[in-house]
DNA sequence: GCTTAATGTTAACTTAATGTTAATTCATTT
DNA sequence: AAATGAATTAACATTAAGTTAACATTAAGC
């Protein structure tokens, strides 16, 4: 059966690109220019993905997702965030608002289409298998803790900052010197492996995956 | 044999979100949409598990929560607050009307789902296990005394001050300096192991596992 | 498939932060 | 002013967070 998708954006230019892409894949592709719309749609048509641009007028995509998620019939779809590159949506807001994935502004029809298949591919699993881990991470900066699913975890202060640091931004990659300078700061010098070595410890408490190297590069967070 | 829960919330859309996500992994679910009929509603079904909104107009969470509490039936009844992220509830909150966790709004169902299937799990156990040490603190500011379980302790101000600033959000950390500053004042300036020293009496009074050490930032109260 | 630079891993080590105790100062009451 | 209890300080002990160092492993590019 047909996969239908929902692509909330007010640029008219960015609904289009999408909706060639994807039907050209074989997809049911539905727009909305607006969150109130993209609500309304979203009713309708329920589908199985909604895509939902971060920055617009009125209702930005935090609060519009707020919404979906209220929507008991939605609880299947997944929505992931379009982001402009760069955008600094900061604080943990996106997942925490309930969304499932995001892609960042500019995106190639190929890498849209292959994430959107992705995307999918979880949704499934979540549901079957027992194995997958649709691991949701929870950070509370009250409390330096994280919720892991349910399970929580009270991190140490430099654990905790890097986690937020990587978390601030999912999928985006932080240079070694980014973190080094936002988490200890200019002025302070340690060796090479003190950042690793945090990493691991990390990895160690939430799980391996969330937790991607780029090698010659730095490191990113994602479910 | 399926679990009862009883969602007391004002606003039909949570309650529908929540009583839908979780009759769909299989739970009983009851509704009541203020305090008052909640508490009829408790009576009469004894769920395993009460979902409790904190803000709601009338007979607040608190309220609720106490009188609750007061019931025979229920005293195998885990009780959770639902508060919607950045309230502040503020003063003595939740823990103290007797509550057993608290979960955040906006939450993912999945996260629902899994901290109530935590919270029935912890349920067994503390019946179980009599190592469980359910030590119940309340403080009383008009007589500046606390009383652990039954017994009553009069602290001396400062003690009692740091205490509460410490009870009126638990969980939340709260930083050396917040705590210097609520306590002692922004003029006053004392020795560095003054608030270790308070906090150590405490400890001695109320028991070592209350007040936990978040080193590198501040102290929090928990349960 | 090698080579190598980058990262992973572990345990030992260092250090800053906190815990602890007792003595001292301060405030209040009698 | 003596006595009491609270608050603070000071000196020292302890601890866990953070770092380093040494070595293993990996992935990228040749």
């Amino acid at each position: 059966m047909k996969k239908t998708i929902l692509v909330i954006d007010d640029e008219q230019d960015i609904r289009f690109l999408v909706k060639y892409n994807l039907e050209k894949e074989g997809f049911s592709v539905f727009e909305a220019a607006n969150g109130a719309e993209g609500i309304k749609k979203a009713k309708e048509v329920i589908p199985d993905i909604i895509l939902l641009d971060i920055m617009m007028p009125e209702m930005d995509g935090i609060e519009a997702c707020h919404q979906l998620r209220q929507i008991p019939e939605l609880s299947e779809t997944m929505i992931c965030f379009l982001t402009a590159r760069g955008e600094d949506y900061s604080q943990i807001a996106g997942f925490e608002a309930g969304a499932d994935d995001y892609i960042v502004k500019p995106v190639k029809p190929k890498v849209l289409v292959s994430r959107i298949n992705a995307i999918l591919k979880r949704k499934v699993h979540g549901k079957n298998s027992k194995s997958g881990k649709p691991t949701t991470i929870q950070i509370d900066p009250e409390r330096y803790e994280i919720t892991k699913d349910d399970e929580s975890i009270t991190l140490p202060r430099k654990e905790f900052e890097l986690l937020s640091l990587l978390m601030s931004k999912p999928g985006k990659v932080f240079h070694r010197d980014e973190i080094m300078n936002k988490v200890w700061g200019y002025e302070v010098v340690v060796g090479d492996r003190t950042i690793d070595v945090h990493i691991r410890k990390l990895r160690e408490k939430i799980g391996n995956d969330l937790i991607k190297t780029i090698k010659g590069v730095g490191y990113k967070f994602e479910e």
